[in-house]
RNA sequence: GGGCCGUUAGCUCAGCGGUAGAGCAGCGGACUUUUAAUCCGUUGGCCGCGGGUUCAAUCCCCGCACGGCCCA
């Protein structure tokens, strides 16, 4: 299924430049400036000043548009950074130059280079003295004014889509700088960035199903990890107390809006801080963020203004139940209430499941959605988090929090569990859910409480949604908006 | 996994039981200061795929594929 007539048009012309002598393909030049670089130094230069100029300049980059007269033509050069209008001429391009114009169509790369001036309408242009194709396309590009707005093709041929739309590269280059901006608040805290496996023999670390994958040489099943925790950890055993690492997780679930197979997290590890100290440094983390990229601390996602002024609304679970769900505090302690009320509130909950877990059932479909500016929502039941330290104040909740904002989850995070034979207790726990028919439940690592018994010292860690974030941040709707290539079914022919 | 929606020219979209339309892009022509340039002319379609209903299907029905949104 090809552009038969419009590819055969493209040939011809391929044939006609190579009959001329014409390099499709060179890579002999380097252009000397950047559309953004001539349009930030002499914006606001006038065409008296411009004209004083000797100076040449040369941009290479996409040809976008063509506005021919014939003998003359305006074309816009766009390159990374953005566009740049040139002016073509006869009479001051060489005749070969003026011939391989002609021959030019919208998509292909070019370099050009000559003197700037201001058009009638005062627009800063390059006077093209001389013109090379850099690269010939042979597939004509989207429409000029719409763009390309089918969703598929979008991520499918993510080359056209940042190609025809400015505001899709616009948020690639605020996603790196966000990522950034994390790396530098980090370091500035003193905290090492590292790298742990990505294929793990087990998948420890969170609660979700693993991709698996086999080692053909040690012929041996190997996990995609589905979180970085448990080598973090054995890091910060190791003595180096502050770790962070940007990385993907892979988990083998749903795809949403939400949801992508692989997603970028950050996970960091912090010894002698508790999971308080964590809920203070990350309003000053994501103030850090937002402050670099909107000057405040407000901003607007999909509609509705989020304000990230600390300090942030804590609640417990147990609160939010209460208050929002509007469970009695009855329900909170009864495992046949508690699934009554789940039951009414539409979720499944079985007999055989903790109560900690059924009462979670209940926030995530109840609760959850509610949480539209941020809220730390803290003090989880034990059940539904192995790797936790337990509460002082209550045995059955754990010292833990997870960051709501605009109604999902951004961040989970907790005073970490270093008490070997209390995280020991929680696997065997655990394993008799995995036993009772729950694959997500954790499995038995014990390669971790070994590491735990040499004593890890007390620590918090917390791991941030680094998509999520970036939604909120470029008020996107969908996660595949973030994701330069996001898991799409293959497409059979 | 379930529900709803979409798939028509390279792109953006109309059409809707009687055999295919527009704009942009392309091609030919005019034009040396345009800004989605303009003006004249013009090429281009297995109407996602497979069945069915019908004298006749892009259109109605069923299935499939891919995608979107919502739900689990």
């Amino acid at each position: 299924m090809e552009d038969n007539d419009l590819l055969k048009v493209r040939l011809e012309k391929i044939a006609a430049l190579k009959a001329a002598g014409v390099d499709l393909y060179p890579n002999d030049v380097k252009p000397q400036n950047t559309t953004a670089q001539i349009m930030a130094q002499f914006g606001d230069t006038d065409s008296e000043t411009l004209a004083q100029l000797t100076q040449k300049f040369s941009i290479a980059g996409r040809l976008m548009a063509v506005r021919s007269f014939g003998k003359a033509a305006f074309v816009k050069i766009q390159d990374r950074k953005g566009q740049m209008q040139c002016y073509i001429a006869k009479n001051i391009l060489s005749e070969q130059d003026f011939f391989i114009f002609k021959k030019l169509d919208i998509g292909d790369i070019i370099y050009i280079s000559g003197k700037l001036f201001r058009t009638k309408t005062n627009e800063l242009t390059v006077e093209v003295e001389s013109l090379r194709l850099m690269a010939k396309s042979i597939h004509p590009l989207p429409e000029k004014w719409h763009g390309l707005t089918d969703i598929e093709t979008r991520y499918r041929q993510r080359h056209l889509d940042l190609i025809s739309s400015p505001a899709v590269k616009e948020i690639f280059y605020r996603r790196s700088l966000i990522i950034k901006l994390m790396r530098q608040f980090m370091d500035t805290h003193d905290f090492l960035e590292v790298e742990t496996p990505m294929m793990q023999p087990r998948a420890g670390g969170a609660v979700a199903r693993p991709f698996k994958t086999h080692h053909n040489a040690l012929d041996q099943e190997l996990y995609l990890r589905i979180a970085p925790e448990l080598y973090l950890k054995r890091l910060v055993t190791g003595g180096l107390e502050r770790v962070y690492e940007i990385n993907r997780n892979f988990r083998n679930e749903g795809i949403s809006t939400f949801h992508n197979p692989e997603f970028t997290m950050m996970e960091f590890y912090w010894s002698y801080a508790t999971y308080e100290d964590l809920m203070s440094f990350t309003e000053e983390l994501f103030g850090f963020i937002a402050k670099n990229i909107f000057e405040g601390l407000k901003f607007t996602y999909q509609g509705t203004e989020i304000d990230m002024t600390p300090p942030w609304r804590r609640l417990t679970v147990k609160d939010a139940l209460l208050q929002i769900a509007g469970m009695d505090p009855a329900d909170l302690t009864d495992s046949t209430k508690a699934i009554a009320f789940a039951r009414k509130a539409g979720c499944d909950a079985k007999e055989t499941d903790p109560l900690g877990k059924i009462l979670m059932a209940i926030f995530d479909e109840v609760v959850e959605k509610k949480l539209v500016q941020p809220t730390f929502v803290t003090q989880y039941p034990v059940a539904v988090s192995p790797l936790s330290r337990r509460s002082n104040t209550d045995p059955e909740f754990v010292d833990r929090f997870e960051l709501y904002i605009s109604g999902r989850e951004i961040a989970n995070a907790f005073s970490e569990l270093n008490d070997p034979a209390d995280q020991r207790d929680r696997f065997v726990q655990q394993l008799k859910e995995r036993e009772a028919g729950d694959d997500e439940a954790h499995e038995m690592d014990e390669d971790y409480i070994r590491a735990l018994e040499y004593g890890m010292p007390p620590t918090a860690g917390e791991g941030i949604g680094i998509d999520r974030l970036i939604m909120l941040f470029t008020d996107s709707a969908s996660i595949r908006d973030v994701i330069l290539f996001p898991l799409l079914r293959t497409k059979q022919e």
